[in-house]
RNA sequence: GCGAGAGUGGCGGAAUUGGCAGACGCGCUAGACUUAGGAUCUAGUUCCUAUCCGGAGUGUGGGUUCAAGUCCCACCUCUCGCACCA
């Protein structure tokens, strides 16, 4: 039963596509009409739930809002289609990627359409497909001529169970991010994208990102974490080995009691050729690392080893020993710490337990050094001709004097480390280089790509990437000298190819350049870009990284690709993300069967505020239905209504119309309060249905049902353009102009005041707009006669338009 | 530990930024219409005081103010991100 929402939203999809409301001629629109709103493009692993749902939902809703606002708007959608969970189901299924993730486009596509979610599809874009990845793959060979993409051997993060390489970003807690399984270090050879080169622009610029969440920036700043400090250098005693050290707290350096390296360190087999116990020592650096292995993040105690060596402060001459501990990582600095217990608590931890001696070099009257370390500012000692300076200028004087005796020099610290991009895995785009014995490394010629990714049938994960099977692929002719060479068997994270897509759409048919730099500077950056925070590091900062190199190459005039930032919340259900393994998935094709696409939309903006999790409940699901039904019914309302009203109910009827145009206006420009919009429209509604037998004039009555169609129609597209036709409208919605709302009828002659008596609510009265303090004052006071009287009043207050307090003793 | 965000009815959540706390929706209660109701409509729904009259109330404890969910101080709890970051 309810309004028939399958014949509706089946017509107007068809009509909307028809009409290709959603396709934009980017060459013709003028700069100052473009608005580009972007989606995330979604991963096309399996049918889309409601969560994803709401992503797309919230785009179309802002879409339809700037579309009526005036504005061409870009709405393009795509498909990040490599990757290994399309690999993996493949190979479970016995079937090929290509296959199964072009089926699942087709799929989700149709999911798409079914919840009237308009996209331009001219422009849809597929990852996988040569046509996209040819210039994925022109993008690294001119990474690679900048310098920004290099291979080289490290120790790098290695997923046992999806057999390949990880970057640093797809580490979670030390566990692949994909399948949770304890990730490896593994010294290999491996490409590199160079993106602490822009560590500090990264990291300045977000700065600039004033329409971006505090929370996604915040997040950046931590990941590419800036520290400033000194590096300083320890001889390792008459040896030629010099340990260095970095450091933000300099003005602690005559306080430096012991060095202490990580296990791992990268000279330890130097330094433990001159150690006597150098065999204890392997053995205890192997149980650290073992331990660090199986339990990460929680080591409690802070344990070491004397390597019997001692290393020089070079500031004061002292000796003092070299310690191998727990607490120290190879991953940040240098691996090396000069270790000042008297003002790091760390430090002060590991001494006490190894006996190693504490020096006070910043005074404090609160410090208490038995207790705990002293790691705040205060008065010099013990530091020869710095003594007596406040620790913070000491800092800056300092670091001065060992720059000027080459001791060490200032250093800025990023926790940022280059881009990791080579998988040895199948299914991704395979980086365009050739290995020639003669000519080393060779580029392939821009006229050679795109690099084809073969056809294979077996490409399980062994741990080499599946192309070193594939003869026809592997060897080539060198292009430099003709000679037998081979290929790079690697292919690219497929985060590289969703670095450079919203350039793509602009021009996604271009067979000449990746994008059309002309075009894409008028379209870009994205006015709006909507997605899961989920994405807040990897996405976004590799993009913005992009976009950086490419301003660099002067084939952008923009350098930050996303003004704006939406990052709207999951959908849980019984307290948990929505998952298959799970079973709480909510399908939003079973709910569209039985509402409608409509109330699909209605709900998912109604459900909360959307930048926060929400949590399912289909119950509130029919809430929505019933609304849409009493909406609905209005227009059978509307024809039983009087032609003649009373001027009452009229201008209560006008007045609540346009005090909500008013509110879903500010709503949808201020920050995409859906929730409470659609509250303020359900609460005009309640106002028609209240006033439908009160005399409201059947134009009145009409003028407000369109006002509440134009403002429902962003939210539920397929009804309003019904009930817009069936009310006699010829002009489609999707052009007409968002309303806008007249003061003058938000006006009043007559205003309710609050009467208060010490604060207390204690009554209310209606007064003239105009009235002025004596006639309030008076009326107030009889209004609270009883709770004023045998009292003296000290004090009134007046709010206009608003409350009277009396204050009384 | 550092950083960000949040604590309001049975539930999801509002509150024009210092001015009637609980909009809107779910749920619940009662009634109407019905052979029927998991449809629709009407009324009610923070708690205590069985009603009235009152009183209390936005995580806790203080404070500022005529007036505090909102501002200030201290604390507690939860969520997320980073984490022996030197």
């Amino acid at each position: 039963m309810g309004y028939p929402f399958k014949e509706i939203e089946k017509r107007w999809q068809g009509y909307w596509e028809e009409k290709r409301i959603f396709n934009v001629d980017v060459a013709s629109v003028p700069k100052d009409k473009k608005y580009y709103s972007l989606v995330m493009f979604p991963y096309p692993s399996a049918e889309l739930h409601v969560g994803h749902a709401r992503n797309y939902v919230i785009g179309d809703a802002v879409s339809r809002y700037k579309r009526m606002r005036g504005y061409s708007v870009l709405s393009p959608m795509g498909w990040d289609a490599f990757g290994l969970p399309a690999e993996n189901a493949a190979i479970k299924r016995g079937i090929h990627p290509r296959d199964w993730t072009l089926k699942n486009i087709e799929r989700i596509k149709e999911q798409l359409k079914s919840w009237g979610i308009g996209y331009d599809w001219e422009r849809e874009i597929t990852t996988c497909l040569p046509d996209y990845y040819k210039w994925t793959q022109w993008l690294f060979l001119q990474f690679y001529k900048r310098g920004l993409a290099y291979k080289k051997k490290a120790a790098v993060n290695w997923c046992p169970s999806c057999n390949t390489v990880l970057a640093n970003e797809q580490v979670i807690e030390g566990k692949c991010e994909r399948c949770s399984t304890l990730v490896e270090q593994r010294e290999l050879e491996q490409w590199f994208f160079k993106i602490t080169d822009y560590a500090e622009r990264l990291l300045k610029d977000i700065d600039r990102l004033t329409e971006w969440p505090e929370r996604v920036k915040t997040m950046q700043r931590n990941w590419i974490g800036k520290s400033e400090g000194v590096e300083i250098e320890f001889p390792l005693g008459s040896s030629d080995i010099k340990i260095r050290c970095f450091t933000t707290r300099i003005d602690t350096i005559f306080g430096v009691t012991y060095v202490v390296i990580a296990p791992d360190y990268q000279h330890i087999d130097k330094i433990l050729e001159l150690s006597p116990r150098a065999q204890e020592i392997r053995a205890f650096s192997n149980e650290v690392l073992r331990q660090r292995h199986i339990d990460r993040g929680s080591i409690a105690e802070k344990k070491g080893i004397d390597t019997g060596l001692y290393v020089i402060n070079p500031v004061n001459g002292q000796r003092v020993p070299l310690w191998i501990g727990n607490y120290v990582v190879t991953e940040y600095g240098t691996g090396a710490v000069m270790a000042v217990p008297a003002h790091d608590q760390r430090d002060w931890e590991f001494a006490k337990r190894h006996n190693l001696k504490i020096i006070e070099v910043i005074y404090n009257s609160q410090a208490n050094l038995n207790d705990c370390a002293w790691e705040d500012r205060g008065t010099m000692v013990n530091s020869g001709k710095f003594n007596g300076l406040d620790s913070e200028d000491a800092k800056e004087k300092i670091a001065a004097w060992i720059e000027e005796n080459g001791w060490g020099r200032r250093k800025v610290n990023y926790r940022l480390r280059d881009w990791l991009i080579s998988r040895q895995r199948y299914w991704g785009a395979p980086i365009p280089i050739i290995y020639c014995d003669k000519c080393g490394v060779v580029p392939v010629p821009e006229e050679d790509l795109p690099v084809i990714l073969p056809d294979v049938k077996e490409f399980r994960p062994t741990g080499e990437s599946p192309l070193t099977y594939v003869e026809d692929f592997l060897y080539t002719s060198c292009p430099s000298c003709g000679a037998k060479s081979r290929r790079e068997t690697d292919t690219m994270d497929t985060f590289v190819d969703s670095s450079w897509y919203f350039l793509r759409y602009i021009s996604p048919r271009d067979e000449d350049k990746a994008f059309d730099s002309a075009l894409v500077n008028k379209w870009l950056p994205v006015d709006q870009y909507i997605g899961g925070v989920e994405h807040a590091i990897l996405h976004l900062m590799y993009s913005r990284f992009f976009t950086k190199v490419l301003y660099d190459m002067g084939l952008l005039s923009f350098d930050e690709p996303f003004a704006r930032l939406f990052t709207q919340g999951m959908i849980v259900k019984d307290g948990a993300k929505m998952s298959k393994s799970k079973g709480n998935v909510v399908s939003p094709d079973s709910l569209i069967d039985r509402y409608g696409a409509d109330t699909m939309r209605l709900y998912i903006l109604f459900i909360g505020p959307p930048d926060k999790d929400a949590e399912w409940n289909d119950r509130a699901v029919e809430g929505i239905w019933r609304f849409l039904n009493r909406v609905w019914n209005l227009m059978d309302i509307y024809d039983t209504m009087p032609e003649e009203g009373q001027g009452d109910a009229n201008r209560a009827v006008l007045k609540k119309v346009h005090s909500t145009i008013k509110k879903v206006t500010r709503d949808m420009d201020i920050d995409f309060h859906f929730n409470t919009a659609v509250s303020s429209i359900m609460e005009l509604v309640n106002t028609l249905y209240e006033y439908r037998a009160k005399g409201v004039a059947k134009n009145v009555f009409g003028a407000a049902l369109k006002n509440m169609i134009l403002l429902l129609y962003p939210f539920v597209p397929h009804i309003s353009e019904e009930m817009w036709r069936r009310l006699g409208e010829e002009e489609a919605l999707d052009s007409h102009p968002w309303p806008d709302y007249d003061e003058a009828y938000l006006k009043e002659d007559v205003v309710e005041y609050v009467i208060q008596v010490n604060g207390k609510v204690r009554g209310h009265i209606r007064a003239a707009v105009d009235a002025g303090k004596e006639e309030l004052e008076k009326a107030a006071k009889q209004e609270v006669k009883r709770y004023i009287d045998g009292k003296s009043v000290n004090r009134i207050i007046i709010v206009p338009k608003k409350l009277v307090n009396i204050v009384v003793k």
